[in-house]
DNA sequence: GAGTGTACCGTACATTGTACGGCTCAGGTA
DNA sequence: TACCTGAGCCGTACAATGTACGGTACACTC
């Protein structure tokens, strides 16, 4: 981005930043969670790369150089944002596991609370997540996610390979709807209007090639969802296979044993 | 981003630009191709976010604005550098269906070779890819990759979400990866030794909380794998029970037939 | 030799994150 | 009360970005 480059960030800091209370407030009444609530609003409507600390700052009336004696920096404050996005995700930590239909129900709705929280803020998939991964929430997440496979037969690794197959698979789907929606928001064009204003290019310019299937697969595809992409199909229909291939795992664990 | 907010942009025009011919050079000898090329090379070694066009520019002894000449803007730029990304994936459109193992072994050889591409060009997680879903190298793959999930049964639909669940899941993990990857490097730290950092704060931090399995999976996984995540391990085990799951889908419908 | 279109590019501008240094005020001490 | 000190606040400045605009120079056609 533009500016100096980030400086060197303190990752002892962060953390405690990240586990402190935000509730402090200087001597205008500014506060951490004030900023990060405004940061989450403004990231809701326009996404991150549009997320400006002069914005931030504005929102809250302020001076944006403010923002930095509570803050480190943008970075850090978007971790902020990503930890608090999460923190009312669960009742509490048994929340998934009380769920109706065993592990398979658990997850189900685990991916289902997973994919709200996406759906309702597109920029988390913009946060590097690696740095908050330890963040009070984020923590508390985890905890609730994996007690539903504890005392499944399945090792300690297991389990968190299952975890993150069914997050990653809810993660990269919610990605694709969301980039879908921000590709029509920019443009200002439905899906078909601007299939129609390519389409004449389209024709001339593949005159040559010959893809029987592609074609044939990707009409049929429009022609069902409207578009080449529907995202809340392409859930369900991941999800009933993963959950497929992970009861033949669980099943030939609880057969050995 | 900083700058003048993006053109309009007129998607025919970049769909010819994608299917044109980049090889025509001008005056100076400056080609599409050549921009392209040097595009890749900076990314690939910075990522996206760190590519400019001035630094394009210097690297081809050109003036900034003379890219503009060939080149719409950054964005159809980017466009122009993932259809190339993805030239030789495949030898041709029937490298996958030839693989062994049938349905599956193709599956899994297109799984590799889609992580091998994503683990070399690490900054296309950061394209917005609904745009060049049609460019000629794009369209070529979604051919190649289709043909080993014909006649098994499956309706044109199922085989496109089939392709699409393995597609995702690849490009998760593989994201996930590059991202560890970027923040080791950001940091300067490895894994370890940021653990090993933010080790004391960790504790005096979470002494009041108590999330018993997430402790002790998280310690196996961290012991097991040197690190809170191995995306190698991760594709894996991922791509087994999504195959396992397919295999159940694909052998209802060859019973029901 | 004149004219024309296109490739090239220097300059300018809005916008970004944030370093730096100064101002102001609350609270403690004398 | 008078003063001091530290922390909150913030105006200004800077380097970097994408690209609009308008000018220059070259390769053509006639």
């Amino acid at each position: 981005m533009a500016g100096r480059k980030a400086a060197a960030p303190d990752p002892a800091r962060s953390l405690a930043l990240l586990w402190g209370s935000h509730a402090k407030p200087g001597r205008s009444g500014l506060t951490v969670r004030a900023i990060v609530d405004a940061a989450i609003e403004l990231a809701d409507a326009e996404g991150l790369e549009a997320l400006s600390m002069r914005m931030v700052a504005d929102r809250l009336k302020v001076g944006t150089m403010s923002l930095y004696t509570h803050v480190p920096g943008k970075g850090e404050l978007t971790d902020l944002m990503f930890d608090r996005a999460y923190g009312d995700l669960y009742a509490d930590a048994d929340e998934p596991s009380k769920q109706p239909g065993g592990w398979r129900g658990a997850l189900e709705f685990i991916a289902r609370r997973n994919w709200e929280i996406l759906t309702a803020h597109p920029w988390i998939h913009e946060v590097p997540t690696m740095r908050t991964a330890l963040g009070p929430n984020i923590t508390r997440k985890y905890e609730a996610e994996l007690r539903p496979l504890d005392g499944l037969g399945l090792t300690d690794v297991e389990m968190d390979s299952a975890l993150t197959l069914v997050l990653t698979h809810v993660q990269g789907t919610a990605r694709a709807g969301a980039e879908q929606l921000r590709t029509q928001r920019d443009s200002g064009l439905t899906d078909e209007e601007w299939w129609r204003q390519i389409s004449p290019t389209l024709t001339t310019v593949m005159s040559g090639t010959h893809f029987p299937i592609a074609g044939r697969v990707g009409t049929a595809v429009g022609e069902h969802f409207q578009s080449a992409l529907d995202p809340a199909h392409a859930l369900t229909f991941g999800l009933t296979t993963i959950l497929d291939g992970l009861t033949q795992l669980i099943e030939s664990r609880s057969a050995v044993q």
